[in-house]
DNA sequence: CTACATGCAAATTGTTTGCTAATAA
DNA sequence: TTATTAGCAAACAATTTGCATGTAG
């Protein structure tokens, strides 16, 4: 059983077939896939899956903090299951999306915010662009 | 003439009436107005512009880069026509949106997208959260 | 004149929800 | 046993589009 897995049931969820085979999509997934993505591939092991589950589930492990969703600037949402503080840059060409950490850009943020008076609950940093030299693309 | 009637015009742009009464809006605007709010807007000034109208023009501005559209993490976009580079924050309990500039943030990030080889062609940084203080709330 | 822009309504897309049947605890 | 969850299809909300008409250049 997988870490979220373990999280939901200490959380009081039912623990479901579907669910179960949602929550291992997102616990082996190292991209940032769609609701369809999530959907198709949960499909795979369990065809008796809705897309309205998949949608319902993703809210819920947002809601809880489980997962993160996104929105990369496209007419989707996308998840992950990777809760550290951490950014994206966007290929926007290819549409590949790479993570990436930075204690030096986190610190600055928290001092910004801390100047303005805010309590941070969230951040977001996006970087688009494209790679200079030539790369091999994908997600 | 305000300066994005003039930047359409010098693109080629045909100077309709409901173009310049929605670059009108946008210039006079201070905020991150929704489509609807452009619209209604727009609709005090000219009662014949319809919401398509507004789609089609706020599209065809954002992919001029003459505005920004953003996506605050509600169910609709928004745009602006400050095309400077700043940040948002975001207070989550009133909707309110900050913005700012940040040098140290601004060199930290074309730091970072150099590191990792990327022509960087745009940038997003939103801080969610909420006022330490109590404070007023609009956008 | 003519290519481009508009209004309207219909279509699309991503997402949510009401309802009944199924099931984990 | 019973509150929670799932599937299905219908409903929604934001946005886009086809088409006939209007108009800036």
């Amino acid at each position: 059983m997988n870490e979220l897995e373990q999280k939901c049931i200490d959380a009081g969820l039912k623990m479901t077939g579907q669910r179960r085979v949602i929550l291992e999509v997102l616990g082996n997934a190292d991209d940032h896939p769609s609701v369809e993505t999530v959907y198709l591939r949960s499909r795979e092991k369990d065809t008796s899956i809705s897309i309205a589950t998949v949608y319902r589930t993703l809210n819920l492990l947002d809601q809880m903090n489980l997962v993160k969703k996104h929105d990369f600037n496209e007419n989707h949402a996308r998840f992950e299951a990777n809760l550290e503080n951490h950014y994206h840059f966007i290929d926007v060409q290819s549409g590949e999306v790479v993570e990436f950490k930075d204690e030096k850009l986190e610190q600055r943020l928290r001092e910004l915010a801390r100047e303005l008076g805010f309590e941070l609950v969230d951040r977001r940093v996006e970087l688009y662009g494209h790679k200079k030299q030539q790369g091999t693309d994908d997600d």
